[in-house]
DNA sequence: AAGGAAAATGAAATTCATTTTCAAAATAAA
DNA sequence: TTTATTTTGAAAATGAATTTCATTTTCCTT
């Protein structure tokens, strides 16, 4: 039966899970399969509490705090990192992923963009020992307006939108 | 009379602090002064809860509130920028710094450290072109054991010894 | 299968930095 | 002064993150 590369490696990542779980002496539940299943699908880039109304479209009755512990637990593991961009929002993103990335974020519709530049890792290393310092990790992001947006930067920026929404919300 | 270098530029952000208030009809008053003073005599960094005890000891009756409103002031008038590190905690350093620059924070006693890179800025240009950005602000923070803490990173952290702290305090 | 110890769940409560509210005080223009 | 406007600061509100705890579930051992 054909079986599509991404999936593939969920299914690595949930055996994975699985297995650091027994290791553990911690238990497997309907929950933490849903959870890890669900954000392992996504594009990384996730709040729990978005995950958490992803999930509770899908399937009833899982909490949000159980939702919030996977994630940390996922972390724990070494199957998700956790990511904080301006809006000072917990994000959660699948690891290993390909490789070490930044990000690029637009301040105007949201989206964030992955890249990967080894001149700049060697740079930064490079800066890091002028000083005397040893690196533990980096964080590097820009941000700015993406191609598409570019050009209609006049409109309110949707992410700032968002900012006032999240705030304005009930 | 003597002037250093320093206390010179201080009056001069003062100067603009007084001229950017009246522009605005806005008011000055005692309690923005001594903010405005204590705040841009420190070395930067400085929160406004810490800014606020640094005032307690020194001057009476300036509330934590005002000292808040004052370095968002500040920061709206161009004489501040907000930063926030992992701690997420916000911070204020005056404005204009001698240029833009970078961070080196250790994760074992906190210590802040300045750096500037033309060729990581130009290097972070490129890339965002690349991706067809337009670049608004940047954000560069290496974590990691300054050369002081290198050798002596088997104690506890006194960085996340203080955010332990932070949680326990009352 | 039961039994039982240990872990997980989730609603509710708590925490804590940040931000807002509002009544009283201060400022500055007339 | 007088008066309109702004500022102040204690207290309250906010909101994301985290913890608590009673109940439920898992899973190891008879
Ligand atoms: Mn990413
Ligand atoms: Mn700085
Ligand atoms: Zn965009
Ligand atoms: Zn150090």
């Amino acid at each position: 039966m054909y079986k599509s590369v991404k999936s593939f490696k969920i299914s690595e990542k949930k055996e994975r899970l699985k297995n650091s779980l027994k290791e553990k002496g911690l238990k497997s539940t309907r929950q933490r399969d849903v959870i890890a299943t669900e954000f392992l699908r996504g594009t990384g880039h996730i709040t729990a509490e978005d995950l958490y109304k992803k999930i509770g479209r899908k399937h009833k009755g899982i909490g949000f705090t159980t939702v919030y512990r996977t994630l940390k637990l996922l972390t724990t593991l070494g199957l998700a990192t956790e990511r904080v961009f301006a809006d000072n929002l917990t994000r959660y993103e699948p690891l290993p992923a390909e490789d070490h990335h930044d990000h690029l974020i637009c301040i105007n519709c949201g989206t964030i963009t992955e890249f990967e530049n080894m001149k700049m890792e060697r740079l930064q290393e490079k800066i890091s020992n002028e000083f005397g310092f040893y690196t533990v990790i980096h964080k590097m992001e820009i941000y700015g307006y993406c191609k598409k947006c570019k050009y209609h930067s006049t409109e309110v920026s949707e992410y700032e939108l968002n900012k006032a929404k999240a705030k304005n919300k009930k």
